[in-house]
DNA sequence: CGGGTGTTTGATGTCATTCAACTTACGTGG
DNA sequence: CCACGTAAGTTGAATGACATCAAACACCCG
């Protein structure tokens, strides 16, 4: 069903025996989804472990109230599912594609056994988590003390990181109402925000397409109320 | 200059072989602080592993302007530090005491090289790291949709999750104008979201104290709109 | 007793949400 | 190919929540 080689090529499995990268490609499943469709829901058991080979996927719970929250929103080289290796249900949320994907899922209890056994694995998933937990951090600095725009223009830097040239042209990675949810803000709040960094920075929008003529304004912008040290690693990729 | 005894009965060294034990023991250090000592800054490159014994730490870091974010506050039995074994000096954040002290400190390197050589060690870590990813998660839920009230309620209702009683009394666990920033919000509305909350759930307070006589009543002002399953897991205890 | 810190209270301003109307873009079926 | 319906995005006005500024108050400790 998969092959050795796309596991091998996974960061997450570096380094791992031989025999634990067959045991993981005896049970791994791949997946490919349409934009929209339910991968899994939080209230059902079978959550499993998944791993983006392409496209986006979103993680949301749903308040009861109906209010939804975006736990995270993950692409290619990324994964979710691993806080149900040991903490049971506590956490739960619901998975969805947001673009047309293509995944794997591990089953929880083959993955939590291999880490039970195997030290490399757990070492690279405790590296992972470590990072995970940075991003979280900065994200709570983000929501705690940082504006709508700045927010948005944080956000926009670390798109443009990937980049290197000057004049830089980006695309939005997904939907307006979805990328509000995930900076915090509502959607009417998300547009004012565009209008005003673009005003402020020089940058020209058209749909999903920026185009930023200076970046440093923008760096200005954004960092300058930052507690990361300067410049940032997002900036620098 | 620390008892083996003190390090055996942590549970995040929990089933460890005593050779490693023995080896932790020779290098931590125990110290003692003074309410309002600065333990490390976040510029000096010496940041170690951090657990704590009895007492109050904060966690911050200070953006270019002068605002303080807290990271974290942990007390007994929770440990900070653990970052900076495999992202050298990506995140970091400088440490007070907020409470007179006592803690233990290991040197970066040395638990890097045991976390490396240890399965059951990185295990531990990494299950740790999990509930702390968890918790990072449904703050940042809490910071996105929830208000001043609602957040505060929820800090409360964790303090009551230790207490069985139905007649519950607690005290507020440090400054107010502290817990107002772990909650994301100015100290001036700390103090009128406490008085709103207070007025809605009858609950009576007096300084630090707090007499909540009927807890069901907070449940309802807090966990209504929350995503999390009722009763959660902070309740629970 | 005096001074510092932490907390409360009121008045005001700013930012984000809400609600509603409208526009744009896109896919479907006629 | 166009008309239509739906969803996404934008815009404006009103409301609400929180921050800010300033002043008063409480408390502790020397």
């Amino acid at each position: 069903m998969i092959n050795e080689n796309t596991l091998q090529s996974i960061s997450l499995f570096a380094s791992l025996p031989p025999q634990v990268i067959t045991e993981i490609t005896r049970h791994a499943k791949s997946h490919y989804y349409k934009k929209g469709t339910l991968i899994f829901d939080s209230h059902e058991a079978n959550q499993s472990f998944v791993y983006v080979l392409k496209g986006w996927i979103k993680l949301f719970r749903e308040s009861t109230d109906g209010a939804e929250v975006i736990v995270d929103i993950l692409n290619e080289q990324h994964f979710a599912g691993e806080n149900f290796l040991f903490n049971g249900e506590q956490e739960t949320y619901s998975c969805e594609a947001i673009s047309d994907v293509e995944i794997i899922t591990i089953p929880t209890h083959i993955l939590r056994q291999l880490v039970e056994e195997n030290h490399q694995l757990t070492l690279n998933f405790f590296k992972y988590t470590l990072q995970k937990q940075q991003k979280l951090t900065i994200e709570m600095e983000n929501l705690s003390i940082r504006n709508a725009s700045q927010r948005l223009g944080c956000f926009l830097l670390r798109l443009c990181s990937l980049k290197k040239n000057k004049d830089i042209a980006i695309h939005l990675p997904y939907d307006k109402s979805l990328l509000a949810s995930r900076l915090g803000m509502r959607a009417e709040t998300f547009s004012r925000a565009l209008s005003k960094i673009c005003h402020d920075c020089g940058i020209q929008s058209d749909g999903d397409a920026l185009h930023i003529p200076n970046a440093s304004e923008l760096i200005q912008y954004v960092c300058q109320y930052c507690s990361q040290t300067y410049p940032c690693k997002y900036i620098m990729g």
